[in-house]
Formats: structure tokens, C-alpha cells, sequence
DNA sequence: CTATGTGCAAAAGTTTTGCGGGTAA
DNA sequence: TTACCCGCAAAACTTTTGCACATAG
């Protein structure tokens, strides 16, 4: 777990960038997020925290992600669980197939339709910021 | 007011198809709904019913939507305001494009973008069954 | 007549916040 | 030093639900 104290996670970069106090539990949040290969939600965000830091509060994991998000560090998602989920923003831009039956979230790309609604925007007047993205989909047989 | 009452409502028409129990409140939130020119969340679709029918409940909003729903003839959408909002499904199908700094929603449609995403989804063995799309943007100078 | 819907109020689930003590810079 | 952060517990907010009564078909 000496990772959690190293500068070398991408996350820390983006904070120390943007000028954001690093603090213990912010280390260990970017930490867990760093490392998570999928989309986690706070409270399981929170779970693996414990892990690191047994005294963290899930009160000061819902305030880092929102820092996060206000500062362009992480994106809010919606899968229609009840729960925001909750990715990194300096990955590979990506979008998500959800699958109608089994709700697992699958992740799929292509650079085409980004730029497609970068114009569709651009046509209304606008800049385009961010994008959602999901498709939910039933699996052939 | 009398149109509440009237069958007319695409809305009703939708229910009838589907074999749901024409009650007096289910009436009231379909014209509603059939009425909607925006995206309005529960709060709101219960404020506007209130006007018909000053005794309906806000509990049987939230189960006259979350019916509507789960039948297909509402689209629950996350514009990220904490609170659901729905739209028929029987329009046109468009997207949209949220102001960054106002919260604005507009609309906007590129049929070719459709037609993409379907065929996406199809190279990963999935036939697509609904899209979410929502484009977030800031306003050009 | 009977299965289903409704209103009310309480519960459940998620997220935010006030406050007193703690800490990064 | 000082402005900002944390943990705790309570509050706020959205959505669901149990129950007794009402009603569509």
C-alpha cells in the first residue's frame, strides 16, 4: 500500500494541477480510483478506502468525488441504479452497453461518434463539454 | 379541462394497448405527460396534475410513471439534477444538449447517429434496445 | 365480485451539512 | 498561523411501501 503515498498516480497530477489540498483521504480516494478497472459507485469507493484507511468517512468520500467532479477529475455517471458511478476523466474517451437483462456494464468506443456530436453541438451554438453516452442492448442469441 | 376525460390522449391509447387499468389518476398524469412540451420531473408532473385533480397523491405519480415506464411508454431520463424526468417515447426520436452554465435542455436529433450506435452495439453481439444520449455543452461567444 | 389502485404516513435509500476538533501549506 | 478539511450524527431529499379503504372491469 506504499503507492497511496507516492506522487506518481495519475489522479494526484490532475489535483496538485488544478491546486487542490492533498490530504490523506483525498490520497487514498484518488488511490482507490486509480486503480478500479471498472465504474465504482460511493459506497463501494468507500469499501475499498477502508482498506487503506480504516478511519475514513463515507461523508469525506461523497465530498472528494464531488471535488473531483467539479474540478473535471472524474465523471458522474447514471446506469439507472439509484447510484452515481463514478470514472476517470483522463482515460481513453469510451461509452457504455449496458446489458438489459443482467445490467452488466460493458465498455465500448468509437472515435467516429464523438466528433459526429462535437458538430451537432457545434450547429446549436455550442461547445461541447462532455458527453453520456450509453447504450442498453439484449444479447443475440 | 374536459380533454381528461377525452380517449383521445396518444398517451391513453398507449395504456389501453397495453391492457392498464384506466383509473382517474392514471388519466390525469397521461394528460399531463401528453401535454409536456419539456422533461418534467415527478415534482413537477405532480404540481401540473394537482391542477386537475387537487386530491391525487404524489406516491401515485411515482407509481403511475414508474407503471408507465416499465410498459415503455415513458423514457426515464438523468440530466443530472439528482431527480428522474420523463418524456413520451411515442415523439420523435431526439437527443439532448444541456447548457453547462444554465441547465438548460435542449433538443436535438442526427438520425445518422442512430443508425451508428445500432450497428455498434451489433458488432458486439447485442441488438440495441434503447439509447441514452445527452450531449453537455457550453454556449459560444 | 374481485383483483388492483389509491392516499396517507412511515420507511428506505442516497447525498448533504452543521459543528467542533484537526491539518496542509 | 490560517484557511480549509475531517468525522460524526443529524438533516435533507428522492423514491418506495404497508395498510385500510376505494374502484375498474
Amino acid at each position: 500500500m506504499a503507492e497511496v503515498r507516492s506522487p506518481a498516480s495519475p489522479l494526484l497530477v490532475l489535483c496538485r494541477k488544478k491546486k487542490l489540498r492533498l490530504t490523506g483521504q483525498r490520497r487514498v480516494v484518488a488511490y482507490v480510483i486509480s486503480n478500479a478497472e471498472d465504474h465504482p459507485d460511493v459506497e463501494e469507493i468507500y469499501r475499498r478506502a477502508l482498506k487503506v484507511d480504516p478511519y475514513i468517512s463515507i461523508a469525506t468520500v461523497y465530498r472528494t468525488v464531488r471535488l473531483f467532479e467539479e474540478n473535471g477529475i472524474l465523471y458522474k455517471r447514471d446506469f439507472g441504479s439509484g447510484r452515481a458511478r463514478y470514472e476517470r476523466t483522463d482515460e481513453d474517451q469510451h461509452y457504455h452497453l449496458i446489458d438489459a437483462d443482467s445490467g452488466q456494464v460493458l465498455e465500448c468506443e468509437d472515435k467516429h461518434i464523438e466528433d459526429r456530436l462535437r458538430q451537432v453541438a457545434a450547429d446549436m451554438g455550442y461547445d461541447l463539454v462532455t458527453l453520456r453516452l450509453s447504450l442498453c442492448g439484449r444479447r443475440k442469441n
